[in-house]
DNA sequence: GCTGCGGTTTCCGCTGAGTGGAAGGCGGGC
DNA sequence: GCCCGCCTTCCACTCAGCGGAAACCGCAGC
């Protein structure tokens, strides 16, 4: 690990978490390993910048303005800007939970969950991870993404939630096929006994899956099965305003021929 | 300025705007004023810490890892999550705009806007800022703000956007005390000629005005009197889970001392 | 009151990490 | 071909970052 500056920035804000939402100046410290006296000096430079602001007790916080610039990430509050309004078409209809979530790394980053009163309960947060095999959208993520993800995941060890939580590799393999030639999968009692997930995947302008959307609803009180229409209508439309050609009728050749990531 | 390496880590940071949400090398670089291998160096290492992302074209943009950060902004999605049920109340009842936001400096920065597909149009966005006496949000925030911020309001320059906008001292003077005394405001045709406010204030655990709420609807479809309860209702909702014993009921022994929306 | 404790802030001399000019590479337009 | 804009690597100088030491503050217990 280097030791510049900027990786010690980093490293404070690291140690915020949702467990760990405001923090003393010596939680920073002791939590991000960096001695008391250099927290110290970066947790002020931080708050002159508003990343970090203090509360009425001094304990520090993330501040307004990092929330303002994150707004600006295109896979974040981006992505959830156009998806919106076809979230709330799949929330009023169960008045449960509707899901946003994007692949990063090998967890699922839900994006927004917007849920009913007396909805049942979910472990979502918005903002927050969840494994890939456990939940509805991460199970789409998982299968269109690289085949490389698709083994490690297959291959590592996988957390069983509940005694339906797929936690064998090949069964998952299989699942993950299934999902690419339905469009859809239904995610029964795997991460709470209580209840099951419909998702289904969201494509971007470039024809890859961007995102996944999804509802959490009740276990026994719904057919799943009336859902996946609702759950493919919501993900088509979201995938027609992110300029997907399949989704908007274009032929192939409009595809837009960009190279993927230059990792330097 | 300072010149230190967390300030200019800030500044590259902040040369992303609503305006310019992917950049490349250079347009970083001239945009913050360092020299092209400093602004190289440190958009590499936020690259590293996935505080920015590299998009297919090469360009840059804000990171994932940065907006899952944010999500932990108890200003932020912290005071958003608490309040959303209580919004999708008032979305419901309009199907126009619904809108929470908090005063930053001389601005009301929006949280979150539910807005129905064929709203009438506004400027707000997510994590934008708008001036306090031109909306319906903003006067309730500053009616309750520090006297030395009204002042200087009041005082400055009002910029005016249409010829509704309160764009006299005195008469935001009157007018933020019609606030104070009714508990709510109707912003019309202030912003734009086409759409109105309402709005009310929410109230914190420490009985403080927290943030504002407020829908907005055409100018001329609506009695905005007959939307004044329901704006209000849901502000009382609010200040109710956010702990405020004016909205609880609670005797003032009871207050809480801490923040209520990191219940620690 | 005094004492100890946990957290916070200021001070300051040493030094290696950050700096940025120079130069080379890459690609696209004419 | 040539030029131009953008990106990346290299490297020697020096000043900004470092962190131990010590003071400070508020509080709880004796």
């Amino acid at each position: 690990m280097t030791a510049s500056v900027s990786s010690r920035l980093l490293t404070v804000l690291r140690t915020f978490s949702h467990r760990t939402p405001s923090q003393t100046l010596s939680e920073i410290s002791r939590r991000s390993g960096l001695p008391l006296t250099t927290a110290h000096r970066l947790v002020h430079e931080l708050l002159q910048g508003g990343a970090l602001e203090r509360d009425e007790d001094g304990r520090y916080r993330i501040g307004l303005w990092l929330w303002e610039l994150a707004a600006l990430a295109p896979r974040g509050l981006g992505l959830r800007e156009l998806a919106m309004p076809f979230l709330e078409d799949v929330f009023e209809a169960t008045r449960q939970h509707a899901q946003l979530a994007v692949l990063d790394g090998a967890d699922a980053v839900f994006l927004e969950r917007i849920s009913g009163r007396g909805a049942v309960h979910v472990f979502t947060r918005v903002g927050g991870r969840l494994p890939l095999h456990a939940t509805g959208v991460g199970l789409v993520l998982l299968a269109h993404a690289d085949r490389e993800l698709q083994e490690s995941v297959i291959a590592g060890p996988l957390q069983r939630f509940t005694r339906h939580t797929v936690a064998d590799g090949e069964q998952l393999r299989r699942r993950l096929a299934d999902i690419r030639r339905d469009g859809y999968v239904i995610s029964s009692r795997a991460i709470e006994e209580i209840s099951l997930s419909v998702a289904a995947p969201v494509y971007g302008a470039d024809d890859r899956v961007a995102a996944a959307v999804s509802t959490v609803v009740p276990y026994g009180q719904y057919d799943p099965l009336t859902l996946v229409p609702l759950i493919r209508a919501a993900a088509r439309g979201m995938s027609r305003v992110l300029g997907a050609p399949s989704a908007s009728g274009l032929p192939k050749s409009v595809r837009r021929t960009s190279l993927p990531w230059q990792p330097n």
